[in-house]
DNA sequence: GAAGATTGACAATTCAATCTTT
DNA sequence: AAAGATTGAATTGTCAATCTTC
């Protein structure tokens, strides 16, 4: 059960109003142990073999994605799943590195643009295939295709709020 | 692709040596939004209707279950995916605190005993009816008990290094 | 008042170095 | 030398308060 307390309900994977099963244990803390597993894991390989954390990493990519052009930080936090208050901190420290800029947005005037500069570009760049391969080695090729599709399924609904029948573009 | 340029293969989705395919990457980026969502808002809830951040619920429950004996953290670490030094710095505000209690190895002179404190067994119970219906509302119930099973199976693979052809007791 | 964003004080995490026992 | 664990300094993240514009 999810509480972790034993004695209660000792058949055990019944659901008993309150707790988890112990399916439904087993999913949420395999969830949690396999993220920070991974992130440990991405984080020593990015920051030994390029100038970028993780954070750092997901972040330019969003930027580069974007064409090239600027994005506001509210943008930024609703795809990598951020608040606002890090959000700005760490955009803070990637200016002061040179790896973004901060502009005034001139069309709402309570708003920033962020825009990758050549250096950030760069260092992205570089970072890129070691990083991308260990995401494979660590993540991608230890997974079937099947099990990636039910895991982009899963991120849809609990991250995006999309309901489990609704498709791509709903 | 994963390293989140554009401009080489227009047509996408397509496997090519280095980067990531479109749907690997939606699977990839959706599980580390989908962790980012759900742990500020997990985080949230626990510290403000209770004593505890996730963090501490996580290591409470693991020596709660452990039947109130003690643990070492290198098996703390193990269940929960930390590393040794976040685990003792961890287990010390846990102890300054009160919830746990540390004492030497008899059998390993190297190590250490930890075990759950009466205080952080109250503190447990108090957060955990909140906390487990917030992990339902936000992340089980949200998804079926198929999706549940395989999330289950990934997390085997990739945080345990479980091959896939492996049932439990493998 | 709500949304977009920043700030500063505080808390948690990482990294490298260290220590002891095996 | 390797394993178990701790420590302190530096980095990063959180919370609440604030500010400006919509």
């Amino acid at each position: 059960m999810a509480r972790g307390r034993n004695g209660d309900a000792p058949g055990a994977g019944a659901s008993d109003a309150g707790w988890l099963t112990d399916d439904e244990q087993a999913a949420w803390r395999g969830f949690l142990r396999m993220h920070s597993q991974l992130t440990s894991s991405l984080n020593r390989q990015l920051s030994s073999d390029s100038d970028l954390s993780l954070q750092d990493y997901g972040l330019l990519v969003m930027l580069e994605e974007h064409g090239g052009g600027p994005m506001r930080p509210f943008e930024l936090g609703r795809v990598l799943g951020l608040e606002k208050s890090r959000l700005s901190h760490h955009i803070g420290r990637l200016v002061d590195r040179g790896f973004v800029d901060r502009s005034k947005c001139p069309t709402d005037q309570r708003g920033w643009l962020i825009r990758i500069t050549d250096t950030g570009r760069e260092a992205l760049t570089a970072a890129a295939p070691g990083h991308v391969a260990a995401v494979r080695r660590a993540f991608i090729d230890r997974l079937t295709s099947e099990q990636l599709s039910v895991l982009r399924d899963i991120a849809a609904v609990v991250a995006d709020g999309r309901r489990s029948d609704e498709d791509c573009d709903g």
